[in-house]
DNA sequence: CAATTTCTTGCATACGTATTCAAAACGTGC
DNA sequence: GCACGTTTTGAATACGTATGCAAGAAATTG
């Protein structure tokens, strides 16, 4: 029943060349005639061979596996940055190993990871704790942060520019004649949240405002709900409400138009923060700032690919650009 | 800099035992004394001492790997099936690989699957052909056909009752007092989209109705969209439609309201399939068939694990309980 | 054609662990 | 204290591939 796995022995005997033979004809810069090659490729075909990689890794150290931690796949954010890191991983001939995480059990995860002896790791969840980020650095594993930061880290990082992002939204409904602008934010202790925030405040501040009132929606859509709820209790309204991220954003929309009442942007204006497709459908059409997720993926891919090439790990930090997108939650400027 | 691998050999040097001691410390059914075992572990602990799971991989032929083919993450319902079904076999000790695909080099991805000698296949995009069904098989690697199925295939399936979810819908349609109920297709060559216009139909047939019109959206947002638009293009509209999947019906429903302007579902009740996420959010309120997908994970990781450890692969088909989900995007029986 | 240089090739070894086998240590009952 | 069964231990080997090395083949040069 079970077929024998084949090896690079079976198509040595086959092909009448040494194993070494085959296993030169399989890898791209070695030294073989192009006639051995040929007759090897010939016999592998035939007989289904394949490289094992888990042998090829065991010798070479080469796993052609990068570890990507994630913590939720529910803000549609993260499926689309898998689904193009995999991709371009995939070209490159590495693939992805998944992890997910609760905070928590992260050392337990990270060390997971270095069993498999992954060549890469991007973390896409909380960032990881410093002792951790170390061991990695010492191992000689490219670490890069994806879409979070810590300045003290080794690790490497990329980020869209979300203190401009913050900026940007704080102008546009400045200019769009609110004077009571809430924000909602997300996790208090991530850095997209800190940076999304300190740039939003100071866009206000440029334009003499400060921020009206303030709630804590940690990035979840329950929290979100409810941190709309609480904007809306006190006795004099917000007229626009910053929501640290998309996912968030939808929540609240749901709660002011639905419990609430209000229209938006007629009654109340919202933004958010990401531009998950999502927020391009019909159903919320929500002004936001884009996080350039293509080019955030290519510069972990280059972050990646150049320190495992030239195995020696150091911090870089790719900052890259965020963009306004304007639709129809928010009132437009006169 | 780079600090030098730490193996099983050193281990069993600080702990003074030899490296077979070490090894089977770190497995559970293996016979060592309570306190070698112990110095041990005290020993591997002090070191930083992880097993090498390639090394494992390599002479136990256990990778702990399984690989999930996906070909695209932008209907939610992916990502959540991959989150869970992660989080699933992490618990048990085993880890995704993540293979995206466009149908087309389905072949090749999944020898590359093969060259990382997982443990098991779960393939949750489009079938994979019967010659590389058979392959597996012959290979002794559990295939679990998730959401889809092919009859002639000796691959398992896990998939909810698609045939019994679209007679709900007509059911519910009909009740509602509509009469002239169109539908939009997914893929033709899915068996979901198979299944759910076969049971919708015979639903349908049961109260004396056929489908008044029908449309193919290929289970993406723009095709959707377009079916939409095709099918209102008639001088007679239809009073439904049942969309073939969630994440098409939000595309419908935005071309239904946004572009033809019309009430969903005062002018026209709209049902989906799968209740994402998104279905049951304030913008859309979508009226669906409820996937199980926690049952169906359920169900993929008993079939794997069970098929993994007795080391044989033989066909299994799991078909889970479809729930309708009555929610407001399609009038209400009287 | 001889003397070099450059390419190819096969042999042997290494990677880090699991596992078989035989020997050693340990318990147990008399 | 002896014979026996049981548990624990270490030495040796195997897994499938990549690669350093030395030898052989081919190509280049004079």
């Amino acid at each position: 029943m079970k077929k024998a796995k084949v090896t690079s022995g079976d198509v040595a005997r086959l092909a009448d060349v040494s194993q070494s033979a085959v296993s030169r004809s399989f890898s791209t810069d070695a030294s073989v005639s192009a006639d051995t090659r040929a007759k090897v490729l010939k016999a592998a075909r035939k007989l289904g061979y394949r490289p094992n990689v888990i042998a090829r890794a065991m010798i070479s150290g080469r796993s052609r596996l990068i570890a990507v931690l994630v913590a939720y796949l529910d803000n549609q954010f993260y499926p689309i940055v898998i689904e193009q890191l995999s991709r371009a991983l995939q070209d490159r001939g590495f693939h992805v190993l998944l992890f997910m995480t609760d905070t928590g059990n992260q050392d337990e995860v990270v060390q997971q990871m270095m069993g498999y002896q992954v060549e890469g790791i991007v973390m896409a969840s909380a960032a990881l704790s410093s002792t951790l980020a170390r061991e990695c650095a010492q191992t000689g594993i490219p670490v890069v942060l994806f879409n979070r930061y810590v300045p003290s880290s080794p690790a490497s990082s990329v980020t869209s520019d979300n203190i401009e992002g913050g900026r940007l939204l704080a102008q546009f409904l400045v200019k769009g004649g609110h004077k009571r602008i809430a924000f909602i934010a997300g996790s208090e202790d991530s850095s997209t949240n800190r940076d999304r925030e300190a740039g939003f405040y100071r866009g206000l501040a440029e334009s003499g405002q400060t921020v009206w009132a303030r709630a804590v929606g940690n990035y979840s859509f329950e929290g979100a709900a409810a941190a709309a709820r609480q904007l809306f209790a006190d006795k004099i309204k917000p007229d626009a409400i910053f929501v640290a991220n998309d996912h968030m954003a939808f929540a609240v929309m749901d709660v002011l138009r639905n419990e609430l009442k209000l229209r938006v942007p007629q009654d109340i204006s919202v933004v958010g923060y990401d531009d998950v497709p999502e927020a391009g459908w019909g159903g919320y059409n929500l002004t936001t700032v884009r996080q350039p997720s293509a080019l955030m993926i290519d510069a972990t891919i280059k972050i990646l690919m150049e320190q495992i090439q030239r195995e020696t790990v150091s911090r870089r930090a790719a900052v890259l650009p965020a963009e306004l997108i304007i639709r129809q939650s928010a009132r437009l400027p006169k």
